[in-house]
DNA sequence: TGTACATCAGTGAACGCGCGTTCACTGATGTAC
DNA sequence: TGTACATCAGTGAACGCGCGTTCACTGATGTAC
């Protein structure tokens, strides 16, 4: 059999994690199999149980990972100082609305956390709340209480945006809906 | 056995079609299963299908009758001269937030409607673009596109205030999330 | 130094279960002659 | 007018299937004495 080197088991992990997360974000989490992971991940069914406790443990893994890459991003884009028009333009863009697989899990997933345990639900809202704290920072105008509650509102008006132009079957709606989203988060975020 | 009266299969079909529509926005479509929603309608597993096709039929079925109550309910405010403000306040709302059965089914199944099959997402497309077009008839100010984009924008901005305030775990953000987005999307209709 | 045993990551078959769907059948009414 | 048959809405058991999860087992390395 395979000799493991140091180190392979959180590969291993990470590899499922990886194929999980798209996976979730491409096709929903009710709707993904734990057997169609562990296949696309190279693994057999039973090496599941090695890594994680359950499928919602999975979830609840995922869930941290994908936000926390997102949290990096808007930590790295403040350091940076990218603008908030950019992130906006990103956010509401063709480019991340065909690809969800590796796109906003809010977006993806939001209405499906809802109806997960709160263990599930408690990591979503600590990672969300980080989110929208950073993107307040990345508000040029007000005080901290208004960035804060401008950061709420662009937020939600992106998530809500990015859905519509995927659920939506008409391409000229499907843009139009993107943008329009970028205008009115321009406006919220004090452009005029 | 029971002797039918004229009419009744209309009835049958009218029940099925209403558990269905609160069983699908409330859990939603994937998690429910056709045996849940023909016991909860009072009937066994097998005379689902004297009424429709597929899961997927009733699936379409019920996006079609659930978002064409909607849109009545836009035109019914429209005619009584209902300003948008009521409508986003009600849209918003805790009531709306904590029932999701009886609620939007755009906020409750639009990222899964994304991945449903053509026929599906063709009567989703048509009736939000419905529903745009009535929002629009209530904004007081600019010209028909300008009202156009600006129903657009607060429509996303509610779908994704709702699902947010619904997946967040803390009483507090989440209706900081609903308030925020109130004033948003007034600001966007141009109250000021 | 060599042997015995523990540990580890993963295999692959099997578990019970609920899924969407099919189908032979039921028991009532409506229609034909 | 009475009998034979068609139609209709619904029953309830069964279909094959994939789900999440369990478990005995494998074959390698590490450790004890």
């Amino acid at each position: 059999m395979v000799r493991y080197e140091k180190g392979h088991k959180d590969e291993t992990r990470r590899q499922i994690l990886d194929v999980a997360s798209a996976q979730f974000r491409e096709s929903g989490i009710a709707a993904v199999g734990l057997a169609g992971i562990m296949s696309e991940a190279g693994l057999t069914n039973g090496a599941f149980y090695t890594h994680f406790a359950s499928k919602e443990d999975l979830v609840r893994e995922v869930l941290l990972d994908a936000l926390s890459r997102r949290e990096q991003r808007h930590k790295d884009n403040l350091e940076n100082g990218v603008e908030l028009e950019t992130t906006i333009r990103d956010y509401l863009s063709l480019r991340h609305r065909d690809r969800a697989g590796t796109g906003c899990p809010t977006a993806a997933l939001a209405a499906e956390i809802a109806r997960h345990p709160k263990a599930t639900r408690d990591v979503f809202t600590g990672k969300i709340s980080d989110i929208i704290a950073l993107m307040a920072q990345q508000i040029r105008h007000g005080s901290a209480d208004e960035r804060r509650r401008k950061a709420i509102a662009i937020y939600a008006a992106m998530v809500g945006a990015l859905q519509l132009s995927r659920a939506v079957n008409d391409r000229q709606l499907s843009e139009e809906i993107l943008e329009n989203a970028v205008e009115a988060a321009l406006d919220l975020a004090g452009r005029r």
